[in-house]
DNA sequence: AAGCAACTTGACCCTATAGTCAACTTGACG
DNA sequence: CGTCAAGTTGACTATAGGGTCAAGTTGCTT
């Protein structure tokens, strides 16, 4: 062999699937995973074609860029929260920065909703999500700091009808956003 | 003139008109505002154009029943409200009542939301909407129930998120639904 | 019952997006 | 440096929905 590369991608080809991971990375960022795929090959300067050629449709290239446009953040929030000793300080900042994410991060709440339920990444994700709230909010219920009637399922929804009204709606200020959040997290205290 | 009707329309086209109402009354019921025209005019009995004709498209479709569809409701609800003497249960009432509706009907959410802001009767009841829950907030406020910093943009945001959830999921389970809005009308409490 | 305006409609066109493929181009190896 | 497998792409198909119109049909008036 020649060197150390796995693949057997020519040159040009690996070229073409850098440009568009940005491409797509990009895209996702501003647009979430719906974003047109033409549009993603014309910034990468390449047909679409080629996006199926290389990873074979929309959810091949989802496979490719979630890691890098959600996993990472994702995972920092999880261990973020499970450093938070205290139990109520630990779900407000769960979820607090799941908030934050979704503000920042559109295709965040596409992975959540299991928007192409044929990414295999983004499937784990999503399920990696349910467990750690399930798990953080177990401890929550156990310290008596959040209400015994709020459930996992009732964050779930929660989270989505907010990802979609702020991609829905014309984006709301910083301040308002933050202080929403702030009334959902009253709201789960007892009583 | 041979009667009291005013309009010139023939026999066969007022039927037609009355035909085309109930089919939309009936689509948009279950799927709201967006409904396909097609869909409509096959449950009609007639062809899309047909109802191009008669109401110049789905903005003129909309004017035409989003009374019977939704401001008869919309009505009651606002003056339900204003029949209740205790502030607090004045607004939670009117809260309520919104979710309840938004829950049976996803129209009163197109219309929230403004999708069609050619139809001058939709956006007439949106204003409508808006102006009453503006003046029942005030209200609350004055009367110290519901908290300073919990505006009439905040409910409209939630409410919002809330019908575009209802859409976009599974529809949640009644209890789940009405605990859910339970927990919302807990977050507007001072503190 | 004949004529005509009112009415209806099938068959269009247009937009946007996903997905496919035959034909052309090119990188890499002997 | 010629060969050809690997790679690319323009042009295509298909789906879904909005919107329009020429041509045909029908209710109404006299």
């Amino acid at each position: 062999m020649t060197g150390t590369s796995k693949s057997a991608l020519r040159a040009d080809a690996t070229r073409n699937v850098a440009q568009i991971r940005a491409a797509a990375l990009d895209a996702f960022h501003g647009r979430g995973l719906a974003t047109p795929l033409e549009e993603i090959a014309k910034i990468a300067g390449v047909s679409k074609a080629t996006i199926y050629n290389r990873f074979g449709g929309r959810d091949g290239l989802i496979d490719a860029v979630i890691g890098e446009l959600v996993a990472t953040e994702m995972y920092a929030i999880m261990e973020r929260a499970q450093q938070v000793a205290d139990p109520w300080e630990c779900i407000a900042t769960y979820v607090s920065d799941r908030r934050d994410l979704q503000y920042r991060e559109p295709a965040f709440t596409d992975t959540l909703r299991m928007a192409y339920p044929e990414s295999k990444n983004l499937i784990a994700l999503a399920n990696k999500a349910t467990d750690v709230t399930t798990e953080l909010l177990h401890r929550a219920h156990e310290a008596g700091v959040v209400r015994r009637d709020f459930t996992a399922a009732d964050l779930y929804y929660a989270d989505i009808a907010n990802g979609l009204a702020l991609a829905a709606m014309p984006k709301p200020a910083r301040a308002d956003y933050d202080r929403r959040t702030g009334f959902f997290l009253d709201s789960l205290r007892p009583q």
